[in-house]
DNA sequence: ATCTTATATCGCAAATATACGATTAATAAA
DNA sequence: TTTATTAATCGTATATTTGCGATATAAGAT
């Protein structure tokens, strides 16, 4: 594009938007169920489950863990990742807050 | 990329993302938020609210529609969006199913 | 010290998204 | 019928994302 235009928006849209960019992806969504029924840490579990690269899989985890959707500690050859529910919860609060106007009310269309 | 590997996901993976990627960009979200303000049809006056132009509003409009966020509805030179309440509360809905997994236990990192 | 194992990072190619101006389409107004 | 007016679509350039193989890194095992 010409110009990023991204920056010309409040902030609470562009961290909105930033997280929803996270989950934006199935491989990213498959992710975080993994690790949601796990709720504790795994590790190169994920890799084997996904239909994806090694290389793939660590770049999408960086991704999850840039937005603050998860938490991950590096463990020598091997790492942890965690959900971080906060995160999750502070999205949903955000999301239905930006939202809760009016919602029932009937739409015109 | 090489290969569009999104197929080899489920459908709720796919979807999620789906739906996610629609609410991927501030200027989407700040569309929302107008509509959800109004929660009536508005037209034009999106485009002056934002800082874009009227062709790329009316594109940010068609992936929302096409993600079946809002719905709208021709009406000779001027159109009318409303936002789609019910696909809002799927989404959360499913949100919600695919993470509500031992949500009250600790994470370890 | 070398080998193994697990994971991150780099470099690249291909696909998709973003943004705009120009054009088109479709109706209302004159 | 001609002339606005409003919004969708087209064509395009540029930016970003996706995905992989190759390589680097970091610690434990031998």
């Amino acid at each position: 594009m010409a110009i990023n235009k991204k920056q010309s928006f409040g902030k609470k849209e562009q961290d909105l938007a930033e997280c929803a960019k996270a989950l934006a992806h199935p491989a990213r969504i498959a992710i975080l169920k993994v690790l949601a029924q796990h709720n504790k840490c795994i590790c190169g579990e994920i890799v084997s489950v996904l239909p994806l690269a090694q290389s793939t899989v660590s770049q999408h985890l960086k991704e999850l863990k840039n937005a603050g959707l998860i938490t991950g500690t590096v463990d020598g050859p091997r790492s942890c990742y965690c959900i971080n529910w906060k995160a999750f919860e502070k999205f949903n609060r955000e999301f239905s807050f930006l939202f809760n106007h009016l919602k029932t009310e009937q739409a015109c269309c």
